[in-house]
DNA sequence: GCCAACGTTGGC
DNA sequence: GCCAACGTTGGC
């Protein structure tokens, strides 16, 4: 078995916040509707069940990480690109060939103290993540040196 | 295969 | 609300 591996993925609050990840059914939820290639082989080739996911809030104020989820299935084809009437439909991809990939999370726990952007870019331990440096990447990966550090910072007081 | 034009993300 | 940065599309 591989070793746990760490993500973040974002997702503006006023369209889906992590308290609505909390809110589902047993806090789990398909992260559907990433249409991006780089983000999309993140989910359809490297996150594992079990991995430790982070939640940022973009667009927001403030920008912030703000509780973490683990991956509680591993990458499988968005059916919601299929789907006219879905948010992000994309023709294209079809049940026989599909382009678009999916990954489902399934929310642990709500920071006590969120992490803002303007932290992470200031914190001599969290300032190179991928967060701080590409800010167009929905979902991208996390050191476990910026896991650790990120969880012991949200989970402080 | 290059690159200009365009659309989107997301910080400020 | 603005706009920089980036990803994607499409003409050549």
């Amino acid at each position: 078995m591989p070793a746990r591996r760490y993500w973040l993925v974002k997702s503006e609050p006023s369209v889906y916040s992590f308290q609505e990840l909390q809110a589902e059914e047993g806090g789990e939820a398909e992260w559907d509707g990433v249409r991006n290639y780089a983000a999309r082989n993140t989910m359809r080739d490297d996150m594992q069940v079990g991995d430790g996911v982070l939640f940022y809030h973009s667009n927001s104020k403030p920008n912030a990480i703000v509780g973490y989820a683990v991956v509680s299935r591993s990458g499988y084809p968005d059916h919601t690109a299929w789907d006219p009437k879905s948010e992000h439909p994309d023709l294209k991809s079809t049940p026989e060939d599909p382009i678009w990939y999916m990954v489902d999370i399934k929310a642990e726990a709500l920071f006590r103290s969120p992490i803002s952007l303007t932290q992470v870019k200031f914190d001599n331990e969290l300032k190179d993540m991928v967060l701080a440096k590409n800010s167009r990447l929905s979902v991208q990966s996390v050191t476990p040196k910026e896991w650790k550090v990120i969880l012991t910072m949200g989970m402080s007081e």
